[in-house]
DNA sequence: AAGAGTTTGTGAACGCGAGAACAAACTGAG
DNA sequence: CTCAGTTTGTTCTCGCGTTCACAAACTCTT
């Protein structure tokens, strides 16, 4: 069905027009254009047609797209049609919040454990799941058959939990932890660094700051 | 000083090559070839040397650069030697968890509110501060200089919480609801969407099943 | 049925970023 | 001082992604 390989940078906006056409569907939306398509997604027109593209001819010219029949396209693609097990790991500030998010069950992510290696925290319950010790990994990961583990420890701990992780068959690491993590080639992982997020605004913003009025800080 | 453009790609990786150092001046390595920290930052070491030669020469041939120099022409081309006031608009399960990460602090950027619409919230102490009526953004951006904003509310309520801030004054924004913001050109948006982040992850992952053993999923 | 109006899918041009490869510049030994 | 060794800064090439522009394909009116 999907013969060719998919770029890279359009399975990052997969997710995007996911969720314009959800939001389309809600306004009882059936059909939309590429160019509203992509106003909702906040892209360019062309740009979406291209990503589309490449998954298959799904639209009708002189028409657009069904909504729903090209939202069931991608969810299809990305793998959102079978459900995903998802173990978290470092329930502290982050975890919780991770734990009590309700946008990932909702996409047919499943957190089935949460694990803590602070033996004090272990039974608590936290958006209905106990906490659990960071020992159970690889036997919950061959009960459930979990793929996609999610790392919200300290920086120091990430390597080690990381390891273990692919130890236990984990092949798809969401970290949360500012750590370069080294994995073996078949392991995918993506990187959420808030601080780096920050840190590239503060950059922009002294940008404006300083180039904006005048050129040079010093006047005559 | 810094006359040309830094490239956006390079911007993103000035913050993992400042944890990098940061790392390294805790072991107490005052020096390090662009290799070193090529891999402390988990890039490649071409790469490594091309960005830093966007901000000037601050490395000696033959020798290396020096950690804590190059930390500070680093941190002085992202703005981190001075401080950014922040606020945190919506105080739910993710805004506790900003409010209450020393990650940003210890990088220069101040939270200096936290607000949000509920009324029964407010005057809650979280991370030594209390939760504040969202109608006091504009005086608080105003008293102190605030120049970044971050929206931690459900996605509904996004562009309006949006529109508040930019009218405020706030020029960057960091975005973790699930939703595109529309913004005056002058204004910097950063979307984090941990959703989009695990449908990533599931993408590969599926392909990883499908694609690995035989190329067909059915045999002959 | 034909033609005007729409909208998709794609070919082609362009620009940016990644990586290899090398010259310039520094250190240190003899 | 000279020469070998090391490491940076930069040039060059290649590939990917973005965007424009247009032909192909569809609808609807007359
Ligand atoms: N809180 C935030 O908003 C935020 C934002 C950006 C990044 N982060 C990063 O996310 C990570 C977690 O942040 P946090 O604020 O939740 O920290 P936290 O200290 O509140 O929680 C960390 C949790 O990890 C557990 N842990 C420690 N070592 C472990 C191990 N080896 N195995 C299993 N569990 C272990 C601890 O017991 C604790 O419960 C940190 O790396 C932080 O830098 C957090
Ligand atoms: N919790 C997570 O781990 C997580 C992960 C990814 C994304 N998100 C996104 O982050 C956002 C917040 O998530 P959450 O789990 O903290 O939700 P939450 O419901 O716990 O918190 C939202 C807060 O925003 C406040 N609020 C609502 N409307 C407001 C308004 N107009 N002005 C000011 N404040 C307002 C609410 O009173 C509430 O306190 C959501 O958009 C969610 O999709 C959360």
């Amino acid at each position: 069905m999907s013969p060719t390989r998919i770029p890279e940078a359009t399975v990052a906006r997969l997710p995007v027009y996911l969720r314009a056409l959800n939001a389309l569907l809600e306004g009882d939306i059936r059909t939309c254009s590429s160019e509203e398509l992509a106003t909702a997604a906040g892209v360019n027109s062309a740009k979406l047609r291209k990503d589309l593209s490449h998954l298959g001819s799904y639209g009708t010219r002189g028409v657009g797209y069904d909504v729903e029949y090209l939202r069931y396209q991608i969810s299809r693609e990305i793998g959102l049609t079978q459900d995903w097990p998802v173990v978290i790991v470092g329930i502290g500030n982050l975890g919780h919040a991770l734990a009590n998010y309700s946008g990932f069950s909702s996409r047919g992510f499943r957190t089935v454990a949460l694990l803590d290696a602070d033996t004090s925290r272990h039974g608590e319950l936290v958006a209905g799941l106990q906490i659990r010790p960071f020992t159970e990994l690889a036997a919950i990961v061959r009960e459930h058959g979990v793929a996609i583990g999610v790392i919200a420890t300290p920086a120091a701990a990430a390597q080690s939990v990381c390891d273990s992780m692919v130890g236990a068959g984990i092949r798809s690491i969401l970290n949360f932890a500012p750590s370069v993590l080294s994995v073996p080639e078949e392991v995918d992982v993506r990187m959420v660094d808030l601080s780096s997020e920050l840190q590239i605004l503060a950059y922009h913003e002294q940008r404006k700051s300083n180039g904006g009025p005048d050129l040079e800080g010093v006047p005559a």
